[in-house]
RNA sequence: GGCCCCGUAGCUCAGUGGAUAGAGCAACAGCCUUCUAAGCUGUGGGUCGAACGUUCGAGUCGUUCCGGGGUCACCA
């Protein structure tokens, strides 16, 4: 039961003995106190000045004096102005519960709630790297996978592999003919990057053959249709398709070299997954459904023998299913793979982590599966993303102004072994702890950065910015948590405190703040879950960082003016290491002992 | 053009309909014989894109307009 339940019962109570009405909590709002009035919580009471027909400053006076006289286990004192009624908490009842939970590995987990819920996020394509923005998808899907674990449910984390497709076909086209059977192990090239430089020379080879058409005097439209390696490129994904041997013996071979170089850079940014689908073999589930739509009219073929769907009544367009050479579309795909997953693994929700540019898309779908009859298609669930841009405008792949992820790992590693080094407080460290150390820190900096600000929203990558170690950023909330071991450690070279609870001392002002703060970690879970937002865990720990160190300059743990303030203190920091190391858990960054 | 999202300090962002709108960065001024200065304290910086409206109360809700972006493919 957390401090805001618990007000919000006590008032409640009292507003139904005093005034003899029932009551609920919308009657009223529950907010922390600005810090330049008196109190902890503030009940906002204007909501009820009519209905009750009393004065703002009698009906919160009221309600006081029954709060102070009923709850005096956690309710200390009032004072009103106007209709707010600020509550003082007790430091009795902020030093049991901190007494209480200050060791508790688990605080912040919630009750088990029974729930299934897929998170389907990275969903890479074979034919090219990962970016910065494949970054962002893949720290915000993990996140959000490990938020709604800690509340309670039970999750599975997947991912959609787009291995086939005419995207996949144009880049096993530039390497059969620009290869000269070259492979990343002869070139030293990580897989993924390999298979990807195919994939752009296929596009620089395409314009240069639609220029010379166009130079011909061919029309731009069918110059793009004839020029020939995309015919060829088509003509591999009917033999794709067809499952002609030596197209897919490529495919094969290619795939897995791009594989290879996923897994490394997964490996590296500490990113999993429970289950990977293959579109090469859910695509042909989706025209199973095609055949089914046709047959009970949701769908309908066009001469040329492509099938559609008309969504106009649902204020969408029609929408192609499958083109006039019986080849499937993307959202053939998404319509198996939905059912398959909503059967084999019973859920109740499965959520989509993919980019804002396909609101429209993922709306298409679920439409279909209502047409469809499937029962699930509520419960799917688009998390949507803004797309990651440069301050020197939008990432590009084609004209090269992408940021890759290897390249901004390595750089971001490199940064914090720079700043690791200037400071020097490490001197004594392996290079294998050093090595761990850039890691968490260089990793944390980055997670941190993209995981901060609202998901939905576009974000601007500022390398300059995103490579600062100070204020709100991992390395920040990190350095709070060693500073933290670094009082454990040497509190705990001195005689031992013993186990018993502590007596209870009257609180300081920023001992309080920071235990009333702690308390709250369980809002911020709750919320994270609700929003789909891991910022809102972001911008929590970094608040409670920032309130420890203030605390940490003003008052000293080891040193305190008594051994029962010492002992007060030690829990507080206790706690807030743990909320720390829990809180960044759910953003996927690991804290260091020492930095 | 239709539909969707966004406009808050110089920059990047917070801000469940509540009190005098907050952080970080950048700028400036202080603080290391005492638990890690990747830190702390302070100063300056705002017509919350604009106008109406709803409300006891609007950055937050509604309408219109302005500005930016996305989308409406036999691409994925």
């Amino acid at each position: 039961m957390t401090i805001t339940n618990l007000i919000q019962q006590a008032v409640i109570k009292s507003l139904e003995g005093l005034y003899h009405q029932s009551f609920s909590e919308k009657d009223f709002q529950i907010n922390d106190t600005r810090p330049e009035f008196e109190g902890d919580y503030t009940i906002v009471l204007f909501s009820l000045v009519k209905k009750l027909k009393l004065s703002p400053d009698k009906l919160a006076k009221e309600i006081g004096n029954k709060l102070t006289e009923h709850h005096n286990n956690f309710i200390s004192s009032y004072n009103v102005i106007k209709a707010f009624l600020n509550l003082t908490i007790n430091d009795d009842y902020l030093q049991s519960f901190l007494f209480e939970n200050y060791k508790n590995e688990n605080y912040g987990t919630q009750e088990i709630t029974h729930l299934k819920i897929m998170v389907e996020y990275s969903s890479p394509n074979t034919n090219k790297p990962l970016h910065l923005g494949h970054l962002r998808n893949n720290f915000l899907g993990w996140s959000v996978a490990e938020i709604l674990k800690t509340n309670g449910n039970k999750v599975y984390k997947s991912s959609i592999v787009n291995d086939r497709g005419i995207h996949i076909c144009k880049s096993m086209i530039a390497w059969q003919h620009f290869a000269n059977g070259a492979t990343p192990e002869s070139t030293h090239t990580k897989g993924d990057h390999f298979v990807g430089d195919y994939y752009v020379r296929f596009n620089n080879e395409y314009k240069n053959e639609v220029e010379k058409l166009k130079s011909k005097g061919v029309e731009k439209d069918k110059a793009e249709k004839e020029a020939p390696i995309m015919k060829k490129t088509q003509e591999m994904l009917l033999d794709w398709e067809r499952g002609k041997p030596d197209v897919m013996e490529l495919w094969n071979k290619m795939n897995s070299w791009v594989y290879k170089g996923f897994d490394e850079t997964y490996k590296r940014i500490g990113v999993d997954f429970d289950k990977t689908f293959y579109e090469s073999d859910t695509y042909i589930l989706g025209k199973e459904f095609v055949q089914k739509g046709l047959e009970d009219g949701s769908f309908y073929k066009k001469e040329d023998g492509s099938v559609w769907i008309d969504l106009s009544e649902q204020g969408l367009d029609e929408k192609l299913l499958l083109r006039s050479d019986g080849t499937s579309v993307y959202i053939t795909q998404d319509i198996g793979l939905v059912k398959q997953k909503f059967e084999q693994y019973h859920l109740d929700e499965s959520i989509y982590v993919i980019g804002d540019e396909q609101i429209y898309h993922m709306k298409v779908l679920k439409e279909i599966c209502k047409k469809l009859g499937m029962p699930f298609a509520d419960k799917i669930l688009h998390l949507s993303y803004g797309m990651v841009e440069l301050t020197t405008g939008k990432m590009k792949s084609r004209e090269g102004t992408v940021v890759d992820a290897d390249d901004l790992i390595d750089e971001m590693i490199e940064t914090a072994k720079h700043h690791t080094k200037e400071l020097g407080k490490v001197k004594d460290f392996t290079n294998e702890e050093l090595n761990d150390l850039y890691e968490t820190l260089g990793l944390g900096a980055m997670k941190f950065y993209l995981l901060k600000v609202d998901p939905k929203k576009r974000m601007v990558f500022n390398p300059e910015e995103s490579i600062d170690f100070h204020g709100f950023t991992g390395p920040f909330v990190q350095y709070t948590y060693a500073r933290i071991q670094s009082i454990l450690r040497k509190v705990e070279e001195q005689p031992a405190t013993g186990n018993q609870q502590p007596a209870t001392v009257s609180l300081l002002p920023l001992e309080r703040t920071l235990i009333i703060f702690l308390e709250k970690y369980n809002n911020a879970v709750i919320q994270a879950a609700q929003e789909l937002n891991p910022s809102v865990i972001a911008n929590y720990v970094f608040h409670l960082a920032k309130t420890f160190n203030s605390f940490y300059a003003e008052h000293s743990v080891a040193n305190a003016e008594n051994d029962e303030k010492k002992k007060l203190r030690v829990c507080i920091s206790v706690m807030t290491s743990i909320v720390i190391k829990n809180g960044l858990h759910l953003l996927g960054i690991q804290v260091p002992e020492r930095m």
